[in-house]
DNA sequence: CTGTTAGCGCGTTCAG
DNA sequence: CTGAACGCGCTAACAG
């Protein structure tokens, strides 16, 4: 009994119609199936003849192979996730454009995943929706309490990069921007300004990139042989409202700062607000990121630009060698930051 | 090379290579396989003991159901698209969050495509993605262009739900917010404060959004017996470049301008950064959307906030409407603007 | 209530 | 070079 029987429409509903599948076109052709999956995949040798006819017939009839189909059979989706806290950070998005244009360029699929809701989200996403294989290979944008459970997936034979935070050890690929270097490039200008007591806004120091950029700030510090002091050093929490109660009470105590170097846009930003006239002349402020919103403040801001679209793209095509070479090839690729100089140090144009 | 090497460890280790399959639930269980799916989907009426030992030994051999051949058997695949120009449109990224919270916390995974790299993806998307099926519904936001193809497989039974411009007769459900009420409510307050000389800098006539927009200005100006006077609107493309050539033109022609009502942040922004110190005492400045960066400018934007993030919610609890009720539901839901008062108008706290 | 039997659409053995 | 089978993992028809 075929229900296929195409004439009879079951239901009286609007359906869709029937999809053509390789077999339609087998049928059309005169071929059998499997010549037809040979012709439109390539893999074997087939006459160029009958190539040229099946793939004339199944543009003919429209035919797009099936997606679930094609993944149950052969094991892989042609879909890249993406894990990520917050699509609200600011910095972020550059680099979900970034890999959003490389996946679609690859002609792959992206499947976005947020963990916005807290860490309930991520257990469910690691016990359940990861092992359900959706996806091809995973981009990871993570706090670095997620990182563990997630290299056991990797030991499985997941293909996972890690974006912007190589403090663990770099056991994963990953992709990340020269933290050290942009820290040192931005401190170094605050010193050639004339600046002295520089003051840190951190992030969390449990990201590698935070410890990085304090270490880029204390070699800028010992270059100009000026003491590195502690208690100038302020952790936040990357947000705006951090840096601007981080550095209410860093100037409160210590009212020689004639400098802020924050670890982010964000807090910089909230740095300036705090800090209000005094910027540029009294004091200078620095960011890191190069998020669109520094050219809207005034003054505007001068921070370290991160190639985040980069990033994004970089992090797809590892992830496309280690899913298409099938190597699991280690990589860990730094791309530069450089310093882009606005109106929030005072000065003239300098550095670069 | 011989993957099935590991398979000699796969007993003994509890990290097995090949997945578990229902198949192995069914056999350690003593069960066949339909049972062992039936008591996992709940679907049929199982023995509530059978169930209990199925689900038992499903947890024990840690087994998660495969994506993929569940989407080829039952032809749903727990997938909802979003397709969007560029996620670095800044308002974009709040229906974006809402949209990825509202997916995970439905079960579904989200998919997404940027048209960002031009109308090439475009043709490529509604040509070979979409017809793949690797989605169940289909969230849209994009220029009015699209729109067409996409109606076409709406026609053919994939749910999908307009986001943000609803210009197109209303033939798709859609998830718009009251435009026309927000330009009514900013123009009402610039009026409230004195000001007669409104200038328009408005987006792009064909996006619904926009004329609705409009007429919003237009019935504030008739409630207050102001003549519209066509040449204080004029035409912008949302960025804020497109905003400072707009407004630069506008108040070289007419210095007479009192106020600025721009159809988006990004726009009013731009009006700010050419109009300098004359905003807020001489010139008034409202924007639309409500962006994070409207908090970030000085003076800082008063704007119509757009619940955008509900908006991206409620799309999807739309879209997963129309897949689970199986009705193609005709649905056109606006929700509610507000006029925020901050400081690039003037005057004092009023209004709404 | 449960087991048996068929496929969903495709790629990939095998024969010819 | 092509065709006929088989099966990926799962659910939906029928029996029993």
């Amino acid at each position: 009994m075929d229900k296929q029987a195409a004439g009879s429409q079951s239901r009286a509903s609007p359906r869709q119609l029937r999809r053509t599948t390789i077999d339609d076109i087998a049928r059309a052709a005169g071929l059998a199936k499997a010549t037809v999956s040979r012709a439109l995949n390539g893999r074997d040798e087939v006459h160029p003849t009958t190539r040229e006819r099946v793939l004339q017939t199944a543009s003919e009839l429209g035919y797009v192979p099936q997606a679930a189909a094609h993944a149950l059979r052969t094991g892989r989706s042609r879909c890249l996730g993406l894990l990520l806290p917050s699509v609200q950070w600011p910095w972020l998005v550059d680099v979900l454009q970034g890999v959003a244009d490389a996946v679609s360029d690859a002609g792959y699929t992206l499947l976005l995943f947020s963990t916005a809701k807290g860490e309930q989200t991520e257990r469910e996403f690691v016990a359940k929706v990861l092992p359900s294989r959706p996806m091809d290979g995973l981009l990871l944008i993570v706090p670095p309490g997620l990182i563990p459970s997630i290299r056991d997936l990797a030991a499985h034979g997941l293909p996972v990069v890690v974006v912007d935070d190589r403090g663990h050890p770099a056991e994963l690929p990953s992709v990340s921007s020269a933290n050290h270097q942009g820290a040192l490039l931005a401190t170094r200008h605050l010193l050639g300004l004339g600046r002295r007591r520089i003051a840190v806004v951190a992030g969390p120091m449990d990201y590698g990139c935070c410890r990085d950029r304090l270490s880029g700030y204390r070699e800028a510090l010992d270059e100009a042989s000026v003491a590195f002091d502690p208690s100038l050093v302020v952790d936040a929490n990357f947000t705006m409202a951090g840096g601007r109660t981080a550095v209410a009470s860093l100037v409160a105590r210590d009212p020689t700062i004639d400098a802020v170097f924050a670890m982010n846009d964000l807090m910089a930003i909230g740095a300036m607000d705090v800090l209000g006239d005094r910027v540029p002349t009294e004091v200078s402020v620095v960011g890191f990121d190069d998020i669109a919103a520094a050219e809207l403040t005034r003054p505007q801001l001068t921070t370290v630009h991160q190639p985040l679209y980069e990033m994004g793209q970089t992090a797809v095509s590892l992830a496309l060698d280690a899913i298409e070479g099938g190597t699991t090839v280690q990589q860990n690729v730094m791309l530069p930051t450089r310093l882009v100089v606005r109106d929030s140090c005072g000065g003239q144009q300098g550095d670069q």
